[in-house]
DNA sequence: ATCCAGGATCTCC
DNA sequence: GGAGATCATGGA
């Protein structure tokens, strides 16, 4: 991996296994706006941010060097070798040869705790450009102003207001499950996230889901792409259907031996064997 | 109009 | 501790 500093840019080089269209679009992350074929901006750490992938290069703007390396190597997990991690699951799996070839270019994203938590509480029973929507209009009523958009608000924005007020924001049912959550996060100085930071993931996972509404699934999400357990495997109806089909010749099985099933298939990198089985899945329509 | 969505909860046994 | 209805919202 090289990048450097030309004009209001960063442009990436000599890299591998990095598509911008394929590490938004499958799904982990919501605030992106497609601005053309292989172009995006992107609304994250209070920033604005567009990316142009050339194939060869990749052009991050406006951006400077400290922006980059303080933000976005990160948030794009770009020093991790994705290479080794396919090459490896590939070898233990054929059904994983197709799906990791399918989308060559997914990055499991670092994404704000607080903001993936929220999302993915939304998430649940829901629809991508409906999950999409309500955070926009969280942002919007709640967010700062950063340039011609908002960030996503901080938890004590949001701490005091009503569940009516949160329901103007489309969130349904939903509302009193970001209450809860947002309530849990501002209690003891911000102290909650840390602890899920410090515990071992199956710790995480339970603090996670003393929260109202945040069950075993949107727990591993949050713990997948917030917190760096890349060992998780979060398991919805796509990913339960993908599995059925392509492991167990359609058998029905309960999340419980799907969990079981991906611990001992892929270890410590069924966060990875996840997101290529969950893209490949939608982008096939797998099991519909 | 009826069904359903990157699930979780409550209620029933 | 497992099965089944229910939950807002809006697009198909």
């Amino acid at each position: 991996m090289n990048y450097a500093q030309k004009g209001n840019a960063v442009i990436l080089t000599d890299y591998n296994s990095f598509s911008i269209e394929e590490t938004l679009e499958c799904g982990q992350c919501f605030r992106f706006i497609k601005i053309a074929e292989r172009e995006y901006i992107i609304i994250a750490h209070s920033k604005v941010l567009s990316i142009l992938d050339k194939g060869n290069e990749v052009h991050f703007f406006p951006c400077d060097i400290d922006e980059f390396e303080s933000i976005w190597i990160n948030y794009f997990d770009l020093k991790r070798n994705y290479r080794e991690i396919k090459e490896i699951l590939c070898e233990r799996d054929e059904v994983l040869q197709k799906a990791s070839a399918y989308a060559n270019g997914i990055r499991i994203l670092n994404q704000q705790s607080y903001e993936c938590l929220i999302s993915f509480i939304i998430s649940q029973n829901n629809r991508i450009p409906m999950i999409k929507q309500v955070i926009k209009n969280i942002c919007e009523f709640y967010g700062e102003g950063i340039g011609d958009f908002n960030a996503f608000p901080e938890p004590e924005k949001l701490v005091n207001l009503s569940e009516a007020e949160l329901r103007e924001c489309k969130a349904g049912f939903r509302a009193k499950y970001i209450l809860d959550a947002t309530r849990k996060v501002c209690d003891r100085n911000g102290g909650f996230l840390k602890e899920v930071d410090e515990a071992d993931t199956e710790t995480a996972r339970k603090i996670l889901m003393n929260i109202k509404g945040v069950g075993p699934k949107v727990a591993d999400c949050v713990l997948l792409f917030s917190f760096g357990r890349h060992e998780v495997f979060p398991t919805d109806v796509w990913i339960k259907r993908v599995v059925e089909q392509l492991y167990f010749s359609g058998e029905q099985l309960s999340i419980k031996e799907i969990q079981q099933f991906s611990s001992e298939k892929f270890g410590e990198y069924a966060g990875y064997a996840q997101q290529y089985l969950f893209h490949y899945a939608r982008s096939e329509q797998i099991g519909k």
